[in-house]
DNA sequence: TTGCTTTTTCAGTTTGTTTTGAAAGTTCAA
DNA sequence: TTGAACTTTCAAAACAAACTGAAAAAGCAA
């Protein structure tokens, strides 16, 4: 079990920063992303500026390595922005801040790498042959068809957060569950 | 990237059940449960009768410390029951088969031990000191605020979800999103 | 082209997680 | 009680994931 130190009495930026990254990185272990990749996605969710490699290996204490290739994936993922400044030879790099875009930014891609290939199977597996008079044909086949049917109900309901906009979601969807 | 290797001829349902077994634990991976839970949870959903430690073992060639840790788990996830038959010295292990209801105890217990504690970070880190015209004190209050009202939000809408019985489910929200 | 700066790669290492299996513990019928 | 049947525990081993850092590659100005 994982416990958060968290001072009662008010913070400083700098500690408040540090409490937030951690736990955005253990919160992140959690749902099966690692760990470093979701500090780094933290501290730029809360740096007002871009930053570079380097600010991340400094702030986090980590190697140039593991920065590039952290960064790498959450530019794959849609998370964060390479930003050129002119006349400036560093890359510099800067995340979506609206909580709404990137929630629906995961979706998309988890669905897209996850739920959209299970389905697939699930379809296929319920299609097998033998007696479904047999217990254990009927079992197997109830499972997977209620699996698929619950994956096609949230997979539709996924599809509508991902094209509503904030607005839409917050007035219309969210005052039904007032 | 994982590929799974779907057969498109029908298959038995020997073949089925590991292709399933199989590709939850993958899946199960991704989302931070362990591969062996999450197999010992797909076999037991596809099983018609309750099965033993010794079965479980059999079918997934695993140790029996491993399935005895796993199995516990289950249990304490609510996902999972032991079963006594009357007359047998061992025990019995089954799963629940609705859908709906193992998706709102999964729901339930993910809920419990990570939103929850996240929630309450949040509301901490939301109250720093700090002059709030600090562009980076600013960015940080935007930020964790921004995250403590949409996990608000989720939350009232996972706890809709967790009260509400199945029909209510499909046949009330469901209509929305038609 | 050359040399300087910055980014990318990846083999080897470290760290973290899962699994094993044997020993200890429990239960229960006789 | 005793001991056979079964379950639980946990230290050590195996495995898997993440990280490092130095070397290679790429980018760029002169």
């Amino acid at each position: 079990m994982l416990i958060f130190v968290t001072h009662f009495l008010s913070m400083n930026l700098t500690e408040a920063k540090q409490q937030f990254i951690a736990s955005w990185g253990a919160f992140g272990t959690q749902w099966g992303i690692n760990r470093t990749m979701a500090q780094i996605h933290a501290l730029l969710m809360v740096s007002a500026e871009p930053i570079t490699q380097d600010d991340i290996m400094e702030q986090l204490n980590i190697s140039r390595g593991n920065v590039n290739m952290n960064i790498r994936d959450l530019i794959t993922w849609g998370l964060v922005d390479r930003i050129l400044l002119s006349g400036e030879r560093k890359e510099y790099f800067s995340a979506e801040k609206d909580v709404w875009k990137v929630a629906t930014q995961i979706i998309k891609e988890r669905k897209k790498r996850e739920l959209d290939p299970m389905m697939k199977l699930l379809v296929t597996l319920e299609n097998i042959e033998g007696d479904k008079k047999d217990k254990d044909v009927k079992q197997f086949i109830d499972t997977v068809s209620g699996l698929r049917k619950f994956g096609k109900k949230a997979d539709q309901m996924l599809d509508v957060m991902i094209k509503a906009d904030e607005s839409w979601f917050l007035t219309g969807m969210m005052k039904i569950f007032k």
